[in-house]
DNA sequence: GGAAGCTCTTGTCATAGGACAAGAATCCGG
DNA sequence: CCGGATTCTTGTCCTATGACAAGAGCTTCC
């Protein structure tokens, strides 16, 4: 019926899915696109999705009590767009995720995710593991907020995720580090100097 | 065989487990004791194990490159002590996790674990929420941590888990809040005065 | 194609928190 | 129950970063 879309094998491995196994899972994912400042999410709603990213570049970011914005997380090709909490507690988002620039991804929505989850052994392992790593990654990003120097940070931003720096403003790379876009352009001028 | 234990009726209620599954589940746990000052996991090793806490007060901590030791959480009765990463990943630990006082503790190991995992669905939904939950907690500790000044943070902690200043130094707080103890000293006093 | 916004840089000044050191208080372990 | 080790506080001085403001260079969009 529908053709195995090329991209999501990146995803689904063939090594880790049995062929029937991928015909199950395949076509539960739709093809969307968003454009450029587009949300994926808005705080307050409650995810009834998450995506892959086929193409293009995504932030996510909470907004505090003063009504700055923080970003949280940045995306782009291959990466999963996901509200952990949100889209597995069933409860209102406190975060927004917005299309940086236009996008295409795959997305699911709820219901056909747990049906597949509790059907496909090895599908729920790897959305474990996914929700592992990510908490592994923000795990890592808190414990360097509280040992490194932004300027370290920074560096090691631009080490992992170099393709963002052309996607995304100063400003939001600034509140990703934790710093004010002012500090981030004076810890680029001295790094500029070596 | 094993007579059902009381305290993991606390964790695995009755209300979404049936009779049987309780049966299933129970006895794969085993009470385990720690005395103060020893390690459930060490840094190089992998997670073989997770537990529920009965009684004591445990702790977290990450050694940077410094050799200073960072807090990264606390745990006491009905808490869960795991190292997700580790311990789902199969991967050494960056972490050490040390008994605060004397400790009792149900342990369960990986095998038993993903046996019951996969074949429960209660099971699994919820092991998936306390990790959801997890990830929610450490998503707001790094936005606060990010927004909030240290004294606002300190202030939370207190609200939050008010037991913990009975068992735990200033110092290791301290850490957990990303400030140093002398700070953390100061914002003490300043907090007394009102 | 120009006015209105952005983004980024830079300057000045303010401040939270760090580094280091020393003393007081408290907690062990033999 | 003593002596050494911690823990906690406090002082002085220092540094990274923030707050605010202004200007330069862009987008953008009617």
């Amino acid at each position: 019926m529908t053709d195995t879309p090329h991209f999501l094998h990146r995803i689904f491995s063939p090594d880790r899915f049995s062929r029937e196994q991928l015909q199950q899972i395949l076509p539960q994912y739709t093809r969307v696109t968003f454009s450029k400042h587009d949300y994926l999410l808005k705080e307050g709603r409650t995810a009834q999705h998450y995506w892959f990213v086929e193409h293009g570049f995504v932030r996510s970011y909470a907004v505090d009590t003063g009504g700055n914005d923080i970003s949280t997380n940045f995306y782009t090709t291959g990466n999963i767009v996901i509200d952990w909490p949100s889209f597995f507690l069933r409860h209102p988002t406190r975060e927004n995720i917005q299309a940086l620039t236009d996008c295409s991804c795959w997305q699911i929505g709820y219901e056909r995710f747990q049906q597949l989850f509790h059907s496909i052994e090895p599908y729920r392992e790897q959305g474990r593991t996914t929700l592992v790593g990510s908490y592994f990654e923000l795990k890592n990003r808190s414990i360097s907020m509280i040992t490194d120097p932004a300027r370290d940070r920074y560096r090691k931003l631009l080490e992992e995720k170099p393709h963002i720096l052309q996607n995304v403003s100063l400003k939001q790379i600034a509140t990703y580090l934790g710093i004010t876009d002012t500090s981030l352009s004076r810890i680029r001028k001295e790094l500029a100097k070596e």
